[in-house]
DNA sequence: AATGAATGAGGTTTCATTCAT
DNA sequence: AATGAATGAAACCTCATTCAT
């Protein structure tokens, strides 16, 4: 009994843990999204209602927390990417539809898309295992959807982050007739066998 | 002749301060495009041989100093679609050349790409009428492409900057696999009417 | 019964802070020693392998666990003196002993050395009492030794600390030229009744 | 003319500057005698009252600040003893002359004690030019006095300055008995040749 | 009693901007 | 007009101490 409690109390502590990480991820993730990468870590700590050594006890620097921030996104995406590996379906629309879903996953985090839009380089190579195996799934979805013809046979897996990280960048503009579902819908398009099937002037595909 | 004395001395005067101008704007070319916005203004400075007080005398604010940078490059901009716009040709291979172009003088320069692919906003507003200048431009190049019929219909011209900002934010990237031309190709190709011609491993077109 | 039990565990953890008490002086000495006062409460947590709760809840601050780590120095050396005062032999030889003896003592601590090679001077209140004790058993050691003619006449008890810590001084730095021992052999050299005997390069008596 | 003026200018500046550089240097020198080594920039900053980053711009770091302190201190030391040289005099008497006025000289300095007494070694490395003049030219002065056989003949020039240090941890002290004065009278008979002529209770030679 | 996660005041340092020369 | 030294708010990060478990 006293072993169980033991377990329970050091477990509760961990939870503690596990459950300030989350908060100081999920705040930071909120004053990137609106401050960008200059939001200060007082900032982050103010809206995860603890102290800044708090933050400082799990990230060692400002840095890395938003370096964990990219990676948290990335293993989404290879989560998104799975499922869509196991889906049945036809190759390219399973591909499309998740460009789709991830580009939506992108959209509501800015620090993320200041991240895939260029500057901070050095965020990207905490991230490398997630990004390798990514890049390994993307690669399979492709070639499938190449092999059933309904994808262009001169694309390759790595030209798909290339042109994400471009939907991304007109995610972080906000400027007219800057929209980034029709830059998607027009990637995507461009992607597909055989030449455009036309998209309309709101990003949906005729 | 102290009227004249006093002239000449404004014109003096009016010439080095115009001449100043230019080195600060070349420094901070330079300055920023190596070390991107967060290089310092006493960078800038030491790199135009100037006092940090004499940039303050030209530009109010570090972010107007940046924005001018930004706003001379819309400037040049326009001028190379003016030269387009001037040339013969089949419409849509001017226009892509245009588009090579254009790209070609924006690897050059981190700063601008910084601006161009997200983050820095309030950088855009500054050159609001080259902005649109440059649309109405290129609202003629993609009419007469259309009108051609070497272009697909169903792209706008405010869907071309937008699709460079993506191949600015390739740019900006280091990532093995990322290669802005080949970015731009894609681009390219996909705003041809008829479908793909295709673009080879190294990003040119078949 | 419950008497007993009460009394069984109070017992159990008295003996555990004791030994947790010895744990924790212990690191702090070896982990003072190595990084000096800079160090923090931290390390010597973790070289204890005990919680930093555990450490505040044996010594109220910091600077009270270094306090007491001197005083616990100031016992070892009354305890020598003790030791010194209840030997036979040659007076002044019987002193000279003690003070290579307290040196090397020192030698190995370097938190000690700080606090008697400067600053810190609120650790040495709380060594009061046996600091005083021990300036008593060094005047009766004195006093022997100038009675017995082997000792300079116009030294007084309170010299010898004096000169240690500057003897300490020396053990604090790594200059080159630098040499405790020989420090240590001059100081005794020059208190010995008669003049010199001189001392040669290594500091050894001739 | 203007030539004229322009230099005024420019050496204006220069003068500001030196003047600025001085003050820092000045009020360091009282806040870290007053408060030791832990004592603030900022602290330092309003006694000189300047902005912190006017003195960032003299010293780059903290630890820049007080290590020219220290070299200060042995660029003073060296001239003391190049005057000590030039001087005529019984070379002993000469040598504790010079021994008297550099022990007064530290006494006011609670950071040169500091870096005297032990701990920032790294202090003594930006001083090494000046400390291995000041050596040789202790060297000349013991290797003189020596010779005339007033200076006994088994102590060597860097047994000097070790003892010193150990003068310098006394004045460190404020300890009941503890008395530089005396401890330097001391060290100053140990260094005599023929044995000692005494001390009084004061710490003056009889 | 023990633990170690959390705290947050306080430290050093940076850098856009001002201002005396 | 030009200079660059001075400014000081604000950023990042540390660490002695507290407190919930």
């Amino acid at each position: 009994m006293s072993t169980t409690e033991q377990t329970d109390t050091t477990r509760q502590l961990r939870a503690d843990a596990r459950r300030n990480r989350r908060r100081i991820l999920d705040a930071a993730a909120e004053v990137f999204a609106e401050q960008g990468a200059e939001a200060q870590i007082d900032d982050v700590a103010r809206r995860a209602d603890l102290g800044v050594g708090t933050i400082y006890r799990h990230f060692p620097t400002k840095e890395a927390l938003v370096a964990e921030l990219v990676r948290q996104k990335f293993v989404a995406f290879v989560e998104h990417a799975r499922e869509a590996l196991a889906q049945d379906g036809e190759p390219f629309d399973v591909l499309a539809a998740l460009l789709r879903r991830n580009a939506a996953f992108c959209s509501r985090d800015a620090a993320v898309q200041h991240a895939l839009s260029g500057s901070g380089e050095a965020l990207w190579t905490n991230a490398e295992s997630e990004i390798q195996e990514l890049l390994g799934i993307t690669h399979e979805l492709v070639t499938r959807a190449q092999a059933a013809g309904t994808m262009r046979p001169d694309v390759s897996a790595s030209d798909i982050p290339m042109l994400m990280c471009g939907v991304s960048a007109t995610m972080a503009h906000d400027f007219p007739g800057f929209d980034w579902h029709r830059h998607l819908e027009l990637v995507i398009d461009m992607l597909r066998a055989g030449g455009h099937i036309g998209v309309d002037a709101d990003g949906r595909e005729n």
